[in-house]
RNA sequence: GCGGGCGUGGCGGAACUGGCAGACGCGCAGGAUUUAGGUUCCUGUUCUUCGGAGUGUGGGUUCGAGUCCCACCGCCCGCACCA
């Protein structure tokens, strides 16, 4: 960065706006800032209320930023890109008249920090510490207007000790399906021990002994340990939840396999959330794309369950289509399903158990490998289809999933393609129940036929149905696939062999990790193994200090490994005597750790009311900061005004949060139903990397350019892109630019560079362009030798007052817009309009110097407060209004008008601003050009005339 | 395979509900300042055979299309045997 630095030298002015000298500023304001409280917010209420600030600020605005792990690695200019807009956005609002929260908190549990400890050696506390420190100094470095009083980090004790007592809230808790609501548990007792409920065995509560009575309970709750298939994973030594595996059976952490194991771990109940989580997505202000991705992950399908009779009782299966049931030649169940034994005929025996045993030992990722040939077997027996009556073979195949639907479909395999490849495999019958359109076809270039032997694939869609008549049921000649389904489920609930139902791809969220970096569980076992939620009075349970923190891991691929936490080992912490109401007893605690989630999943909420040592958050705090917004919309969610942060969190923490934000809502600690009202996500910022033939990556910065190749170290190297970062050996770091520019040149070339949503390459060669600005800016209003302000009394010229206005007014819809691109390319345009003025007359006026400052404010908040200052200011600029637009200096008296001929552009002309059809007309058909272009035609027999007033007019002849 | 998004100068990107394509910045070229380089400033910069042509390709709607519709090509993201 040397040859960007040291701008300073004998030559240049004194008072040149120069990499020292915005450093001189920049750390003047930011300490300044501190000392005066400048961005602090008031709330409402506790601690942090103060009613007169409260009065002034005006309306509320919730701004908030995804918050960052603290790695060792520090920041580069990629990750600041976020928050730098948010501090724009935060900034403009303040002088709009905003009370504006915006903080910055630190997600410091998790396997990323732990890693790096274990790497370093150093205990996770210590080295997260340092993290933190370090990356707190390189955020207030960009001047970020945080208000650093409701700073959080996750490892706090005093935070997590909130995070333990929502899981005791969720733990105490149940969800009423009828009321669509989650309610305490006690009322769940009360409702079953007073008889308003029927348990659901229907015993008697009183005849349950008090362990069935704990059991039934425990079952319901929202939090509850269950023995399942979880993901474990031994290369990270602890289980994963379904949505850090990624889709190749690996663990989304260092990419290690992941296997299905049967293992007692908790569980958080989010499937009873399911409908609810889809169902509020409508309120939400979010991107498609991300709503979409929530949607599927969630996977809401509505279709009918189906009961096939046979000889070991009925086979359920989940259908989206019960319309095709006339179609069903055969089912297929998962290799797991629990009716295999007993449907598995003796001279199956043998092929099924083989089957199985190849099933179970394929892991996720083989089972669905890029082939996918379907394979399956016999279990020798049949059941019955309802419609038909017909025995139908029932075999097993891994193409069905035990974890989807009911683990068994039923096949049909000229409506379905994958019944249609597998029946074709093992040569069962494929009976049309439809009549494919003409145009079906011959778009696959067969004669039209209903024998399926001449079909390439199965048909899906509307068409009539064929074959599908019993005595009571007839859907021949019926053309509507919705129709098909309605009839049918009407038919099969009327005979008690199916209903109408829905079903989910989303599974519970497996909670508990056996880790050391994380929240402990409030939860102790008695000798029996039962366990019990903590009181408040003994929260937090503070992570138990120890040498040995680093977790057992195996090798990754020893399946049959067994996790093993690391405070199991921490005897004297796990036994404990404990008096939780009966008197002293000796207990063992729990020895997971909560997952990296669990701080993440309720922030937002902490940084309302962080210093409340006597609630999670104070509820008239959370109603004015998070409260449903109905000036908005009517139907307003509540919760934070805008969310900025990455795509990478669509399904993983913002579902989690949504979920425990629900949860609290439910039980009425919160008045909002979610917790992000409008999410952002904004793009990365790329980099080239660059590899040699080995294919390793090389240093970056010293790669050079010839004829279009690349060079390092003389060897011809290959370019790519990619994020940013210590692996592509290619990131930058801020504290390079502090030094070469200041940090008000990075923020205005990070929001300069394109919209705030896309990602877009950094060239360190472009930053010169926005420090060429604000030295230009500087010098519209600095006399750079003495440093003294040049800015006149005198009253700006028309044309100048005119580009001001209608400067302001475009600055401040793309400001209120996220678009500071655009923003910042007005500014620029009136600061070189305003450079020519000081050119010829030696000095600024000051309406528009005064204006200029206020609106590049937001963006370069030092360099704007030392030019305020310089204006004569005593206060800071933060609060002060920002510029409003004189409406009677938008309109113009004159307007240039293109004229079009046939749609092409042939002469301009001056109209007045308010002219009329006529008039625009006449002007434009007395221009030389248009007359000349019109080739001697005759106006009055114009084919065709469009003005479009103030725009243009477009001449047809 | 299914779903979503995107293709504009040498580069990053502008262009409101269809209405002057290429704002602003980088780079490049020329000039001024400077002993010189760098810095800073000024001017020019889509291509062009100077008629025009031009927003991935081909078609359509329209007085008028980067913008709307259809097909295709290319790139990016998500999901992936979900019954």
């Amino acid at each position: 960065m040397s040859d960007h630095g040291e701008q300073t030298s004998e030559h240049q002015p004194t008072f040149r706006y120069s990499a020292t000298l915005a450093q001189d500023i920049e750390l003047r304001w930011q300490d300044r800032w501190d000392a005066d409280g400048t961005f602090e917010a008031p709330n409402p209420a506790g601690p942090l209320a103060d009613a007169g600030r409260l009065a002034d600020y005006g309306d509320k605005l919730f701004v908030l930023d995804m918050f960052p792990y603290p790695s060792g690695a520090g920041l580069h200019v990629g990750h600041p890109l976020g928050y730098i807009g948010t501090d724009v956005y935060s900034r403009f609002k303040r002088m709009t008249g905003h009370n504006v929260l915006y903080t910055m908190g630190f997600d410091a549990f998790g396997l990323p920090a732990e890693q790096y400890a274990v790497q370093t050696g150093q205990h996770p506390a210590i080295t997260t510490d340092a993290n933190v420190a370090n990356m707190r100094r390189q955020l207030r470095r960009l001047g970020l207007s945080h208000d650093r009083r409701r700073s959080i980090s996750t490892t706090d004790p005093e935070y997590y000790r909130w995070t333990q007592w929502i899981f005791t809230q969720i733990f105490n808790a149940w969800y009423d399906t009828e009321q669509e609501r989650a309610r305490p548990i006690a009322e769940l007792i009360d409702e079953f021990a007073s008889w308003r409920r029927a348990t659901p065995d229907g015993t008697p509560w009183d005849a349950l002994s008090p362990d069935a009575r704990r059991r039934m309970i425990d079952d319901h709750r929202l939090a509850y340990v269950s023995d399942a298939p979880v993901n474990w994973c031994p290369g990270l030594g602890t289980v994963v939840a379904n949505e850090e595996v990624t889709a190749d059976g690996r663990s989304d952490r260092g990419n290690f396999p992941v296997f299905k194991r049967n293992m007692r771990q908790w569980m958080m109940r989010i499937t009873a959330y399911a409908d609810r989580l889809i169902d509020d997505l409508d309120l939400l202000d979010w991107s498609d794309a991300i709503i979409t991705m929530q949607r599927n992950w969630i996977g809401r399908s509505h279709g009918a369950r189906v009961d096939f009779a046979s000889a070991v009782g009925p086979i359920t299966v989940f259908t989206t289509r019960p319309d095709t049931l006339f179609g069903a030649t055969f089912m297929v169940l998962a290799p797991e399903h629990p009716l295999v034994d007993q449907l598995t005929t003796a001279d199956q025996a043998d092929a099924v158990a083989d089957y199985r045993r190849q099933a179970a030992a394929k892991k996720d990722a083989d089972r669905q490998d890029d082939t996918r040939e379907k394979s399956g077997v016999p279990t020798g027996s049949t059941a019955t289809n309802p419609l038909t009556g017909e025995e139908i073979p029932v075999w097993i195949a891994d193409y069905v999933l035990m974890g989807y639907g009911t683990g068994a479909i039923m096949a049909v395999p000229c409506g379905d393609q994958r019944d249609f490849e597998f029946a074709r495999r093992f040569g069962l019958p494929i009976p049309a129940i439809q009549e494919p359109p003409a145009t079906w076809f011959a778009e696959r270039d067969i004669e039209p036929s209903l024998d399926t032997a001449t079909w390439p694939e199965a048909f899906v869609g509307d068409a009539p149905y064929v074959n599908s008549a019993n005595a009571s049921l007839v859907l021949d000649g019926v053309g509507s696939v919705n129709e098909g389904k309605a009839m049918t489920t009407a038919w099969l609930a009327e005979h008690g062999l199916g209903e109408p139902t829905v079903t989910y791809k989303l599974r519970d969220w497996l909670f508990s990790r056996q880790r050391y970096w994380g929240e402990p569980f409030p939860i102790v076992y008695d000798d029996a193994g039962n366990p019990y939620p903590l009181p408040d009075s003994m929260l937090p349970v503070q992570l138990p200090d120890t040498d040995s923190f680093s977790p057992r891991t195996f090798d990754a691929d020893d399946e049959f490994s067994n996790p093993e936490s690391p405070l199991d080992r921490l005897t004297e912490w796990v036994n404990v005597t404990l008096d939780l109401g009966d008197g002293p007893k000796t207990y063992r605690r729990d020895t997971n750790v909560m997952p990296q989630w669990a701080g993440s999943c309720w922030y937002e909420l902490r940084y309302l009311d962080p210093t409340n040592a006597d609630r999670f958050v104070d509820p008239s705090v959370e109603q004015y900061w998070m409260g449903p917004r109905t000036d908005v919309r009517p139907d307003h969610p509540g919760g934070v005004d805008l969310y900025v942060g990455g795509v990478e969190h669509a399904v993983l923490h913002l579902l989690y949060a949504r979920f425990w934000h629900k949860v609290l809502y439910d039980l009425g600690h919160l008045s909002s139903k979610e917790p992000y009202a409008r999410l952002f996500n904004q793009g990365y910022i790329l980099a080239n990397a660059f590899k040699d033939e080995r294919g390793i990556y090389v240093d970056a910065f010293s790669v050079t350019e010839a004829d279009g190749h690349w060079y390092h170290d003389g060897n011809e190297v290959t370019r790519e892109w990619g994020k940013m970062g210590k692996s592509l050996k290619n990131a930058v770091s801020p504290d390079e630019m502090y030094d070469a520019y200041g940090a008000d040149t990075l923020r205005l070339y990070e929001m300069a560079m394109g919209p705030l949503d896309a990602s877009r390459p950094w060239e360190t060669r472009d930053v010169v362009g926005m420090y060429r600005f604000l030295q230009r800016l500087w010098r519209t209003m600095v006399d750079e030798s003495t440093g003294r302000s040049i800015v006149s009394d005198d009253v700006a010229d028309e044309e100048t007052r005119r580009l001001l206005h209608r400067t302001i007014d475009i600055v401040r819809t793309e400001m209120d817009a996220l678009r500071f691109n655009t923003a910042i390319a007005k500014l620029i345009e009136l600061n070189n309009h305003v450079t020519k003025v000081v050119n010829a007359n030696g000095s600024a006026p000051r309406e528009v110097a005064e204006a200029m400052t206020l609106m590049a404010a937001p963006l370069v908040p030092h360099i704007a407060e030392e030019l305020w200052s310089l204006l004569g200011h005593d206060d800071s600029l933060a609060r002060h209004p920002f510029p409003v637009a004189d409406p009677a200096l938008l309109l113009d008296d004159e307007v240039e008008i293109p004229v079009q001929i046939r749609g092409k552009v042939k002469a301009r002309i001056m109209v007045p601003a308010d002219a009329d059809e006529a008039l625009i007309t006449s002007i434009a058909l007395a221009d030389d050009k248009v007359i000349a272009a019109l080739e001697g035609a005759d106006p009055s027999t114009l084919r065709k005339v469009i003005v479009v007033p103030g725009r243009m007019v477009n001449l047809v002849p």
